[in-house]
DNA sequence: TTTCAACGACCGAGCGTTCGGTCATACATC
DNA sequence: GATGTATGACCGAACGCTCGGTCGTTGAAA
């Protein structure tokens, strides 16, 4: 099920080296790419924001598309990580379902501008890396689904068996709407009103039925 | 509320003469658009496509982004002539609805690739020309606002007033989100059955509050 | 002496845009 | 009808520049 990730061949030897410039090139490039977008950021000033020069830069990747994906993985990654730290209080049924989208809510809230990012840019990356970057979407809608199966184990949910990717998906873009339907739900809404009306939403259908 | 068009100027003289050869470029650039995307077309593609020289394009546009600009105001034009007239028969509150959803979804379904090119593509206008084409969003969100409200004055719809543009805003982004989840939810679902769990969804929590 | 990360001047393909010029058409003049 | 002239849509070679990517060199460390 988990794409293989792709691995970046550098001309550097030492593979903690290699961690460590990475993740410089990672942070700089973020920052870019969120204010001028990938296409209008140059090699250059992402080698000179990671604080060498653009051989060095070529040194650790092999194209600018690299520096892409490293970034959405790197992104990923964080979003996935933070979502599960949300999810370890093992309470029950529905209300592990509120306080997922809850916790999950709040990441994308914080995390909006790379999150948004990610939404813009991801079709610049080539195929296969594009292929691995959706492959990560679809196992954070899958976490939702294995908390949706849950309840309905245990009863304190009723969906159609049919309804419950859709759930899943519907949950997670309803998250990812508050960062890039932001020019107009954050004029009207707070984040915590947002969740409350989201939540009723979702839990509605699930429980009338 | 509504902004003012944007007019780009053109060297040639003959208003019915633009009007054509501008039908060309969009016509023309959407493909291009949809299969490589806007940064990847080049303006010589553009205008080979076009049936015309680069000279000749750029008669009629004062510079690439200008095409991204047509282009996206074409689409959004198409989205909003169809949905209205989807929207004609008069029936009233929750049914009027029910169509509408139907209705505008088919319009996503149909126009995918269309709508999904704004979604990817709008980032790279100009400060000005997004500000004109996030507002076209708000007017089709606006459509739905409206018909809720209709549903809530004959009694038909039950929702809190807070809560009323946000439901409009989650019908018009469930409607998109088929189209930018493509690659997973229509490998799952039919469009008719995409549109039945996502009524439910948004009446179940309308009708039982 | 060997190794190798770091450097940055250099390359050249490709891009958006320009501009001097062509030519079909329309109209005026004889 | 023949001739001259103005118009304006159309053309595409060429320009200037940007930018991703390369490679010969340097200098520190082992």
């Amino acid at each position: 099920m988990t794409q293989q990730k792709k691995s970046i061949p550098s001309m550097v030897k030492d593979p903690k080296l290699i961690e460590k410039r990475r993740e410089q090139i990672v942070e700089a490039a973020v920052g870019l790419f969120i204010s001028k977008g990938f296409h209008k950021t140059t090699t250059r000033e992402i080698s000179r924001a990671s604080g060498f020069s653009i051989g060095t830069l070529y040194e650790y990747i092999e194209s600018k598309e690299d520096v892409l994906y490293l970034v959405c993985d790197a992104i990923h990654q964080e979003v996935e990580k933070r979502l599960k730290e949300v999810l370890v209080d093992a309470t029950s049924g529905v209300e592990k379902l509120r306080s997922a989208i809850k916790g999950f809510y709040h990441v994308m809230d914080e995390m909006q501008d790379r999150v948004l990012l990610i939404y813009q840019e991801i079709k610049s990356l080539p195929k296969e890396p594009m292929r691995y970057v959706l492959g990560k979407e679809e196992e954070i809608t899958a976490i939702f689904e294995e908390i949706l199966e849950h309840g309905m184990q245990d009863g304190s949910l009723k969906i159609e068996q049919s309804a419950v990717k859709l759930m899943a998906h519907n949950i997670v873009v309803l998250g990812e709407m508050w960062t890039f339907r932001r020019w107009s739900l954050q004029k009207h809404y707070t984040l915590e009103q947002y969740i409350n009306i989201q939540t009723s939403l979702i839990l509605g259908e699930l429980t009338t039925n």
